[in-house]
DNA sequence: AAATTAAATTAGATTAGCCTAATAATATCG
DNA sequence: CGATATTATTAGGCTAATCTAATTTAATTT
């Protein structure tokens, strides 16, 4: 049985093995906000219950060192990764829900969602989907994986803003930052997901950046 | 810190204390599907954070059997039944939530809610009571604590249904039932909260008894 | 390659919840 | 009242998650 731990794990797992290849125990514990040792030990029970593989990557012809056998990596398996996947859609559903329905701010929807994925069952995880018209991305713009866990990566190429160049035109796919005050700073711009923006001017060496969203610049 | 063990634990006491006086330890194991010294454990630690007091009843003067101090008894204290009457309005807000808008039925939602109202914070609960238009009861017609706790019982008299008489006319304020098969069946029959039914016959010695429910009989 | 630094792992402890088995205290019945 | 039955409580153990401190192993630097 997956517990309410287990499932944070995994969740953490998919996503920093989704950001970085050669994920080691310590990035978990740092991500996670625990000791290394913990970690290990999850790691432990996860490997048993079938849920990732933790060893070294089996390529017995690379002899690094010879000694000993290659470093060890995290990855999840079939298994593991749907059950991510499911709590990646509970979570997202949960934040659309609670934005678009209760009016949270997108801080406080990520909060609750947090704690709300770990307790939707697979009927309230439909329902509330349907009742929300099957949403495609949560609030943020992140991509909301079907029933089955499939995301649908049909979108267009996604760029960060600040690889455009002037009078390019586009569209906001998604906000990536997480910090309270910086979101607020970027909605009071305008710079929201799905909203369409064109580049007007951009000062060369990082410079700043002239952008136009509906009328304001 | 509350953690959701103690959630549940607080939540049955204040249900069974309700119910009954003289609540003991094997009562609520009972209840709770748990052995008593397990009870026991909990009892002395909701009793240091103060949300319980178990000892025997100050009394000094029943002298009963003289050896010994009056039985134990368990009472929550203010802290203990405020924690509880939130915990109750989470749970039924949740209810209400799930059946009206998810369209659950009551057994699922009921199901559901034991699990959300552990979650909810005091931001949600509002919003979801504001969503709900404040409703005043659950599904079941039991009713909904306010954001203070304060449980509204100004509800004119409730008797149970086999308590009336030929000819009387009534609403139902609730069904107290559990098990999901009875409910359905009370359900097919158009028994649900905020009906109006009419006595129009009843048998002597707890005899079957007629019923009017709109049109049907 | 040797020394140093960093990461992984082991060992040993703690707390919350839970259990079983044993014991102590109360009640109840004859 | 005294024997029996019931309840309460104590004692001792277990698992999931966590920690700190020590140790081992690997990686890096010189």
């Amino acid at each position: 049985m997956l517990t309410e731990k287990m499932e944070e794990y995994l969740e953490a797992l998919f996503k920093l093995t989704c950001e970085e290849d050669e994920l080691n125990p310590t990035r978990v514990a740092e991500y996670l906000g625990v000791t290394a040792p913990t970690v290990l030990d999850m790691l432990h029970r996860l490997e048993t219950d079938g849920f990732i593989r933790y060893a070294g990557k089996g390529k017995s012809g690379g002899k690094k060192k010879a000694h000993g056998r290659s470093k060890k990596t995290i990855t999840l398996t079939t298994k593991g990764e749907r059950a991510a996947r499911t709590l990646v859609r509970r979570h997202r559903l949960s934040e659309r829900f609670l934005t678009d329905v209760l009016g949270l701010d997108w801080e406080s929807a990520h909060r609750e969602a947090c704690k709300l994925e770990h307790v939707i069952s697979p009927e309230v995880e439909e329902r509330l989907a349907e009742m929300l018209g099957n949403p495609d991305t949560c609030p943020h713009g992140h991509p909301i994986p079907d029933e089955n866990g499939h995301i649908k990566e049909e979108r267009e190429e996604i760029l960060p803003l600040c690889e455009l160049c002037a009078d390019d035109k586009a569209c906001i796919a998604m906000v990536e930052e997480e910090e309270p005050e910086l979101l607020q700073y970027l909605a009071s711009l305008g710079l929201l997901p799905n909203v369409d923006v064109e580049i007007k001017e951009v000062a060369p060496f990082g410079g700043p950046f002239l952008v136009k969203v509906g009328d304001t610049q």
